[in-house]
DNA sequence: TCTTATCTGACCTTATCTGACCATAGTTCC
DNA sequence: GGAACTATGGTCAGATAAGGTCAGATAAGA
């Protein structure tokens, strides 16, 4: 269902793909008028959505003149290596299920995985507790995550 | 024999045949108001009629703009009658990682995935033991298998 | 009568939205 | 240069708007 968070969210995308660069300047208060809302609904949204787990960066200023810099981190291929390095060596940490999530957002939107594929992933990760220990399925759902994602990388 | 929640059952399917996807789009709510009963009414309905088992899957989101969507996924293909059958003796049984693996081969061989879609599976299915005793194994493995087939038969 | 299916209401969790109050950066005026 | 003023954005508690769960009451069948 449409909420305001929602259609927000959608403008700010909009105006990201439009973008050259994937980064667009705007102001909070101005955007609030533009969706009648209290500015801080704008925050709510930036802190929901655009997160750096789902790949954006947010930087803003103060005082007249103040503005929010949006942009968003595009995956390569290499970017994804990368992370892959980090998430094995880290398999002690794991991953929370919601960064899991996230960071499969990223990769279907990236177009490194299909949305088949990212949803097959999610499916696989999102294992329900039992008797398990969170401490234990985070370490698990990276590892596991860390072998889907070599399988997707290496071929194709 | 018409009760409450064989009225809902037949309104939802109704809507779900008009539906162009298969799919629809509602609010708890709302529903309730419709057929003047409580909403715990609704999920009711949704535990006993709109089960996997019976070919549908129910998502939701609270809060404001909350939703319920429904989707009926294709049954038409015998293919997927059968791997249906299948499912659905698989997590009482559990299945063991060789089982697993044949399995995903058939379904390659059915084209009903993709060989790299295979490969996620396979991946994802081999989980190291660890601590963790064969028992369990089977029965997670079987669980996520099933996860991830449920959203396979979904019409991409 | 006994069992199973329905139905309700109280209570819980999560997501969204608002408004009051706070912090920071220019601008103006002395 | 500094004080006062103005223009922004940030934070957070609490209100609001959904949906979820579960125990127990009631109804329908066997």
């Amino acid at each position: 269902m449409s909420n305001l968070a929602n259609n927000i969210e959608s403008y700010i995308k909009c105006l990201l793909n439009a973008s050259p660069n994937a980064a667009i300047l705007l102001q909070r208060k101005e955007l609030a008028e533009r969706f009648q809302c209290v500015p801080s609904q704008i925050n709510y949204v930036l802190s929901t959505r655009f997160t750096p787990e789902r790949g954006y960066l947010v930087e803003s200023r103060r005082g007249g003149g103040g503005y929010l810099r949006i942009r968003r981190l595009d995956l390569n291929r290499d970017k994804v290596v990368q992370l892959l390095e980090m998430l094995r060596g880290l398999v002690e940490d794991g991953i929370s299920f919601q960064e899991a999530i996230d960071f499969v957002g990223r990769l279907t939107d990236a177009r490194i995985v299909t949305r088949r594929e990212g949803q097959l992933i999610k499916a696989a990760v999102c294992q329900d507790a039992r008797q398990m220990e969170e401490e234990f399925l985070r370490s698990t759902r990276a590892i596991m995550l860390a072998r889907m994602l070599e399988i997707l990388l290496q071929d194709s």
